[in-house]
DNA sequence: TTAAAATGCAACTTCAGAGTTGCATATAGA
DNA sequence: TCTATATGCAACTCTGAAGTTGCATTTTAA
């Protein structure tokens, strides 16, 4: 992760992020996000060169990614250029250190509940 | 995370993630996944007395973050109690992590192809 | 044994997501 | 200007996810 951008951190509930989840729940969405990442910005009719399914439908899957934050589209000419949105990495990054603090957190409960309690 | 336990690892692709990935991507489900973090092993009953659906409907979420591997039913008498599977936790890190290494790599590549030709 | 509690199983409804096709719009280039 | 390229927009089909309801099964405990 290069561009550490300072993201604000909205500091949101666990349920706010199942969009960004969603959007990774889909095998071409992961690839698509795979390419970009590999292959730096690219357009829709590149992009979908690669794939065995319709232009729209790939336009469709972007309109999802780039709603949850993971690529965001730049009208360069004619066409419009797709690229990886690094800042939703830590987003997500972030997430799942919610969810291990929390498990953490209670596993530590737990334990001194056990010790201080030898029934 | 505690239970640091050596999976496998598998080596899977970034696609096969997707069923880890949109097992996340509900509110209900990333709520569950909360509450069993937060309150330990818990029962279908317990669980749904905290929701506005019905006993079916968590019954059918819980079916959808086992098979992702996020949750583990472990039948105890009458009752089913559900926990957390923290080992997941550490998949999905990967995969991210699988995702950004990508990244980098690519700036890597750019930048010195940048260098190498100053056009 | 029997009643209540906790699940499991199955059918059904509803609706959003994934994909398609057809047509319109914008723009680079000859 | 004219044409081919790259998208955008909209309507339509289809399948699967989410949720519900009703009933069967398993256990606990009196």
């Amino acid at each position: 992760m290069s561009p550490r951008r300072k993201t604000a951190s909205k500091n949101r509930s666990l349920e706010n992020y199942a969009p960004v989840f969603a959007a990774l729940g889909d095998e071409v969405r992961l690839r698509l996000i795979a390419v970009l990442c590999m292959g730096g910005a690219m357009s829709i009719t590149h992009l979908t060169s690669g794939m065995d399914i319709s232009r729209q439908a790939v336009t469709k899957h972007l309109g999802v990614l780039a709603a949850a934050g993971w690529v965001r589209g730049v009208k360069v000419g004619r066409e419009r250029l797709w690229e990886f949105e690094p800042a939703q990495l830590d987003e997500a990054r972030r997430s799942l250190e919610l969810i291990g603090r929390q498990w953490d957190h209670a596993l530590a409960k737990l334990k001194s509940l056990v010790e201080s309690d030898p029934s």
